[in-house]
DNA sequence: TGATTATGAACGAACGATCATTCATAATCC
DNA sequence: GGATTATGAATGATCGTTCGTTCATAATCA
């Protein structure tokens, strides 16, 4: 869908390069920020685990801040990437928002890096940049609403606060990496999605009668 | 309830000028490192805002990380010392339960800043140090784990999932100062404590005829 | 009581370590 | 062989921390 485009100064000119290197760096950065943080890490750090020199790192980004909008960006650009994926074929409304749901947590959870990324170091961007991040977010977060824009429109889901609906969705998908350390025992990515859906559903259906957590209809 | 006991050396012994000199140094730290960062604040941005020295701040800490664990630990303990006085007179389980969710998005909004902190800066602490915080926390989720463990006790819930349940609440509560930007438009905290309410509680009553969203029974 | 001495809180310039960034040089490719 | 890409030692700025000093107040003395 909508990609956020970088346009960051490289000296190497070679476009199949400069792909190559910047996956390369951005992806250790990416790790690195996550775990040590975005000040604790310093480039040499990143290039030591790149296996690069520290002078090849600037050949391809212009500054450390660089890295970190590539990090973030590159997140964002995954994920409008593969969670439409997840809906091909499927038509019925609420197979969708359950689709979609779950695409959402399980992308997060792959890309678990990158969404603690997300929350602890956007702080770090200039202001331009981080918008630009924010408006990314928001961009991924509609294609969820629009599955429960689309239950609501029929009639499966009542006339609920479709935004407020969605954002407690969002927020309980980006949790799961931040925040699963707090359930006691441990559970799997699906318990913890399939749990989610028994909350969030019945307050969303249109008939009370019909049971959320086991239904699984196919189109 | 149970707080947090910080050991941290000071030169100063005095131990009134210590507490309100630490309040007052942990106040401005808190404020400094939720807007700008635990790295990119310096010491001097914290002297000059708390309207002291640089040196004044070492006589009652022993170095910067010092801040970040007595900025955390007094977050936690206001918690934990607000959150049940919500609870003092309420003896109906679902308005228990009522008054504590709300009581707990209220002081992370009250305390916006810490909670910010506690998600982006926790990875700047010891290892120790985040087991203590972390602990705290737990401490502090009990709180309103066990008014929902007493609500299916009384038959008010039907029998849930206890801990994922809580989870999500905490989630929750926590999503307001890190995500409502997401939102709009924009709400206030208490439309967004009601709208949540709603979402949440239909999945939890035991019978589904109760619509959650209006009642508001008083004991 | 007034003079003298002791205390410890507060100050901030200076130090030293860290780390992002540069650039002269080497390696590699076409 | 010339252009492009890669290297990493050297540079300079930043920032946590130290420590010699000041100063207000309290304690002691005569």
């Amino acid at each position: 869908m909508t990609q956020i485009i970088t346009e960051i100064r490289s000296i190497v000119e070679n476009p199949k390069l400069v792909h190559k290197r910047r996956r390369q760096i951005t992806e250790t950065a990416t790790k690195l920020f996550a775990t040590k943080g975005f000040h604790s890490t310093t480039i040499r750090d990143i290039a030591d685990t790149a296996k690069v020199s520290i002078g090849l790192i600037y050949q391809y980004v212009e500054d450390k801040d660089d890295l970190l909008f590539l990090a973030l960006a590159e997140a964002i650009n995954s994920y409008s990437r593969e969670i439409p994926k997840a809906l091909d074929g499927i038509t019925d409304p609420l197979e969708r928002f359950r689709a979609c749901f779950t695409a959402y947590c399980i992308v997060m959870n792959k890309n678990h890096s990158a969404a603690v990324l997300g929350y602890r170091e956007s702080k770090s961007l200039s202001p331009e940049r981080l918008k630009i991040i924010k408006m990314g977010e928001l961009e991924t977060n509609k294609i969820l609403e629009e599955t429960i824009a689309d239950c609501v429109k029929a009639g499966v889901f009542k006339d609920l606060d479709v935004n407020l609906f969605n954002y407690t969705c969002i927020c309980l998908a980006h949790s799961w990496p931040l925040s699963a350390w707090r359930l006691s025992p441990q559970r799997s990515i699906e318990e913890y999605i399939d749990g989610l859906l028994d909350i969030l559903l019945p307050s969303a259906l249109a008939s009370p009668a019909n049971e959320a957590g086991q239904q699984k209809t196919t189109a």
